[in-house]
RNA sequence: GGCGGGAUAGCUCAGAUGGUUAGAGCGUCGGAUUCAUAACCCGGAGGUCACGAGUUCAACUCUCGUUCCCGCUACCA
């Protein structure tokens, strides 16, 4: 299985231009995808690194509508950003370019027109909401409505942020444009789909056979994907933002964003390599590599490889090493909470450290499970292990170095077996780094080159150089040179995962060059080099400023709660009459019982004052059924019956919905009869 | 509910195809040391490997069931 390749493609995840980037998209994708390319790249292969921003779709048209701008402006205005925190952070793209290229739109129309030529794609025609004020079809979020389930009034058309429901337009009560504002009507249209059904045989095969290796939560989730059967997904979509569908009769339509961003991938590489970027997507002997965050397994590992095969002449990914999920403080990071921290902003606060995020990043990796980052721990990793570990050995040699030998390399003399046994330990390093690199396993080969530091410490104080210093200058040159020598190593092992203090650490000693190869050799410097006066190359965090950044998160949680609390609009106006077609009544639940198969859903048995009825509830998550029996309950009691779960529901439950969209049951506040009308 | 991932020392995490005393880093306690950003070095303490059965001479590792967390998915008049 093991094969042999010329070259790597790697490829980072497209970040979405409508938000700037944060820790979990460096520790999930950026990182390790930079890692990576720069080991490829130290140990002399050809390498082609490609990232870009992802800036077509729906939400960044809303976001420029909120703004009064056009998308374009959003677009650029995140792309200059996001691209410069990756610059500051040492992300070592060979390109980074933008979907809104000039290249991506004739490449991605390029792709779906060999598609659509032979025959790849399959048309359907569908009713979808049709805004006749503004003449245009309406994506799912620009159809707001009330939602069925929780009567919120602002839910979107694909999904209800109140309650968390994914909707469809048509689910929508009172379906209003946000365009103009007015009532969308239903219209044909036509559009394109992938069937990814036809594609599904080979799919199996290819990752359920032929690559096992993949990490456990990919496999798993294509397995899933693959076990509950893949069905057609649309390619185009009804929208003035994007790529235009390059066929006759498609006026108005573009390429679905999720269709065009992994093109991105091609076009990009296209950009920088006009005449050979085939080389790098159609050779048989191109590793091609994706790194992404779990959210976009499937479209890497199922539904873009669909594509790929479909268009014929393009190679399949050799391995997708996605990473879960990052936390923060104990929390999801979440941008529209704005409980992240920001790349940008980090950088204001703690100028010069992104070597310090990358190493916390990478120590605590969500590689096998979602992990948690804290300030705390970050201080801890700096303080304790780049500082005490690495920075203190690197300073104590080239203080002892100044001391002793004026800054310059000492003669390396007669080597003891002190000498044999440490080098002996760490001439290893550059194969145990290699074979964790090489399996993608970044935090275990970072935790392999702080070995090295840690080495270098032992050996000093097992030596005791400052003590001999008083007999034996011989032995104190010899015991330093070796000293130098590792930290020489250091600046190599630590460049894929500490590019910035590497190559400060290569000045100081006066380093030109970072051979990998060299890795494990103790004559990387030669006698009578000179060395920088010594300077630090961590400097330890304070308590105060993390306390700071900590405290900066509890104003924002402080800040969300107020915010989270929001009283919907009044609804528009109605007449006495409509509320008296509606009858409410009284009720007391006799039985409650939990819906078989149904995580949210309560079957209650309701007397209403002439008998009993059945009514189906969606608040299984914030009662227990026994909490409820024996209470009086507000329903709506002229509801056409309606099959939940093969369960007629004769009515709906009124509830509270509290801001955090708990669902609290209404009971009169006395006790009343049984079929009371409410007014 | 279905499917997938996870649950291992105070904390963050490792632990191929089952095999003797279950590991690392941090933290903690004790010792040693002073070249170094009170850092480094040595040593100790800390785990019924989520819970319950089963297979086996032997299970953290395999099987089944249960609980909790994360994700996808269905249900929310």
């Amino acid at each position: 299985m093991e094969k042999k390749f010329k070259r790597t493609t790697i490829t980072s995840a497209l970040p979405y231009a409508n938000g700037p980037v944060h820790i979990g998209h460096l520790a999930g994708v950026y990182i390790p995808a930079d890692i990576y390319a720069r080991y490829l790249r130290l140990k002399g292969e050809d390498v082609l690194f490609v990232g870009g921003s992802d800036e077509h779709g729906v939400p960044i048209t809303l976001k420029a509508k909120k703004e009064g701008v056009t998308p374009q402006d959003i677009v650029d205005r995140y792309h200059t950003i996001i691209k410069q925190s990756f610059e500051d952070f040492g992300i070592s793209f060979d390109v980074y370019s933008r979907t809104t290229s000039k290249t991506h739109h004739e490449v991605a129309s390029t792709f779906f027109k060999t598609l659509y030529d032979k025959g790849e794609f399959v048309e359907k025609t569908s009713e979808q909401y049709f805004d006749q004020e503004a003449q245009q079809f309406l994506a799912d979020r620009y159809i707001i409505g009330t939602c069925p389930h929780c009567k919120n009034t602002q839910a979107y058309g694909d999904q209800c942020e109140a309650c968390g429901t994914s909707l469809s337009p048509m689910d929508l009560i009172d379906p209003k444009s946000t365009i103009s504002g007015s009532t969308p009507i239903l219209k044909e249209t036509k559009h394109w789909y992938l069937p990814l059904d036809k594609h599904e045989a080979w799919l199996r095969q290819w990752i359920l056979e032929d690559h096992k290796e993949w990490k456990s939560n990919v496999y798993g989730q294509c397995k899933s994907w693959l076990d509950m059967g893949l069905q057609p997904r649309a390619v185009s979509r009804d929208l003035d933002w994007g790529i235009p569908v390059p066929v006759a009769g498609a006026e108005g339509k573009v390429l679905y964003v999720w269709f065009d961003a992994p093109i991105g991938y091609i076009s990009n590489t296209k950009e920088l390599l006009p005449d050979t970027w085939e080389l790098w997507w159609k050779d048989e002997q191109t590793k091609l590599v994706h790194f992404i965050g779990k959210d976009n397994i499937v479209f890497h590992c199922i539904v873009f490889p669909a594509m790929l095969k479909a268009e014929g002449s393009f190679i399949l990914p050799e391995n997708v090493p996605a990473n879960e999920f990052l936390n923060l403080e104990g929390d999801k990071i979440s941008t529209s909470r704005n409980w992240a921290v920001w790349l940008h902003e980090y950088l204001i606060d703690f100028p010069g450290k992104q070597d310090v995020l990358r190493y916390t990043l990478t120590a605590n990796a969500p590689e096998t499970k979602d992990n948690d980052f804290t300030w705390k721990d970050l201080q801890a990793r700096n303080n304790s292990e780049l500082v005490a570990i690495y920075g203190n050995f690197v300073n104590r040699t080239l203080v002892l170095t100044h001391k002793y030998f004026e800054g310059k390399v000492p003669a390396l003399g007669e080597l003891t077996d002190i000498e044999k046994s440490v080098l002996k330990e760490f001439e290893d390093v550059q194969h145990r780094v290699e074979s964790f690199l090489n399996t993608y396993r970044f935090r275990d080969a970072q935790k392999e080159a702080m070995n090295l530091a840690r080495i270098g410490n032992k050996y000093l104080a097992e030596t005791e150089p400052w003590k001999l210093a008083k007999t034996d200058m011989e032995r104190v040159a010899t015991i330093l040179n070796v000293s130098l020598q590792i930290s020489a190593n250091l600046s190599i092992a630590f460049e894929p995962f500490l590019p910035f203090s590497s190559q400060k650490l290569r000045s100081l000693l006066g380093l030109q060059t970072c051979d990998w190869s060299a890795l494990g050799s103790i004559n990387l410097l030669s006698e009578g080099q000179t060395i920088q006066s010594p300077e630090l190359l961590f400097e330890k965090i304070e308590d105060d400023a993390i306390e700071a950044q900590v405290q900066r998160l509890l104003d924002t949680k402080k800040a969300n709660e107020v915010a989270d609390y929001k009283p919907q609009p009044i609804k528009e106006n109605v007449a006495f009459d409509d509320f008296m077609k509606l009858d409410i009544r009284v009720g007391t639940v006799l039985d409650c019982q939990k819906v078989p198969k149904a995580d949210k859903l309560l079957q209650f048995k309701i007397e209403d004052g002439m008998g009993t009825r059945t009514i189906v509830s969606g608040i299984a998550q914030y009662y227990q059924p026994a909490d409820l029996i024996g209470k009086q309950v507000c329903f709506i009691a002229n509801f056409e019956p309606r099959k939940l779960k093969g369960i007629a529901s004769e009515g709906m439950i009124l509830s509270a919905e509290d801001s955090d969209g708990r669902l609290v049951v209404i009971s009169p506040s006395d006790l009343v009869k049984n079929g009371v009308k409410i007014s």
